[in-house]
DNA sequence: AGCACA
């Protein structure tokens, strides 16, 4: 299921790639190459510096014949190689993708000739233009958010057993419902469209993955989680169902904060697009 | 700001 976009067909200012045909297999001799020898890579420049090996792949992956690719971080600028089945494959890759624009900030992927919509996208970040309606942008959360931060929700309903003498029904103790201890503003200026996974951010120094599980699975159409540890920040992947039930999540806990979070409150963001194709 | 897995 193809929940997640692909990259909208808007442009934005920036070098285009640069793609030649390529390879390291001599060419000097063509008799004596074997079919498969012929010219099925191509040649890459003009990546952003910070472009990741699965940002590409995300980038070549549905062209036809598409088989591997790589980038060349040695250089002063990275360079990416891709491999395709057959020269033909290759040949039409690079026309597909011969002065595509990426931006680093949107990751927007387009044809360099859709200019006024690119000063539109570089300007004010406006996706209305583009296939989703959606804004990525949305209000902070009513209710909970006061003056001081979270506000406690209403008192627990009226209780009609209440003042008539009879014994309530013995209920059994419903599941305890994993939620936030808190909630605190969060700035989120830059997002990314709309998408069946989010991205969690801000998570804290020691944060229990166990926690972050049992908060994120009990939402309305959790499927998986990956949690990433790094040096610095761990960050964290959570797929859902559908678009939908990943946004009401985006908005219902973003900034929230839970025991081994300390006092930060959660970022929640679509991925970068590039990094997100779950399903295309 | 940190963006994986298929």
């Amino acid at each position: 299921m193809a929940s997640c976009p692909a990259p909208p067909p808007a442009s934005a200012a920036a070098p285009p790639l640069l793609l030649t045909p390529s390879s390291t297999i001599p060419i000097d001799n063509p008799a004596v190459r074997p079919p498969s020898d012929e010219l099925r890579t191509i040649f890459i420049s003009g990546l952003p510096e910070d472009v990741k090996e699965r940002e590409l792949q995300n980038l070549l992956r549905w062209l036809p014949g598409y088989e591997a690719s790589q980038v060349n971080f040695k250089g002063e600028h990275p360079m990416g190689f891709a491999l395709f089945a057959t020269a033909q494959h290759a040949l039409a890759a690079k026309d597909a993708l011969q002065d595509m624009v990426l931006t680093r900030s949107q990751r927007i992927v387009a044809d360099s000739n859709t200019y006024d919509q690119s000063k539109r996208m570089r300007t004010g970040g406006d996706y209305t233009h583009t296939a989703y309606s959606t804004s990525p942008f949305h209000p902070p959360p009513p209710a909970v958010w006061g003056p001081h931060g979270y506000m406690a929700p209403p008192p627990p309903p009226y209780d009609p057993y209440a003042g008539y003498g009879v014994p309530p029904v013995p209920m059994p103790a419903p599941a305890p419902v994993p939620a936030p201890s808190s909630y605190v503003p969060v700035q989120n200026t830059k997002d990314n469209p709309p998408c069946n996974t989010l991205f969690i951010g801000n998570l804290g120094e020691n944060i229990n993955e166990e926690e972050l599980r049992g908060l994120f699975s009990a939402q309305p159409g959790f499927k998986q989680m990956k949690i990433l540890r790094q040096e610095r920040h761990t960050v964290c992947f959570i797929e859902f169902e559908d678009v939908n039930s990943a946004t009401n999540v985006h908005h219902s806990l973003q900034g929230a904060v839970i025991p081994s979070s300390g006092s930060v409150g959660m970022r929640i963001q679509y991925p970068s697009v590039f990094t997100s194709l779950l399903d295309i």
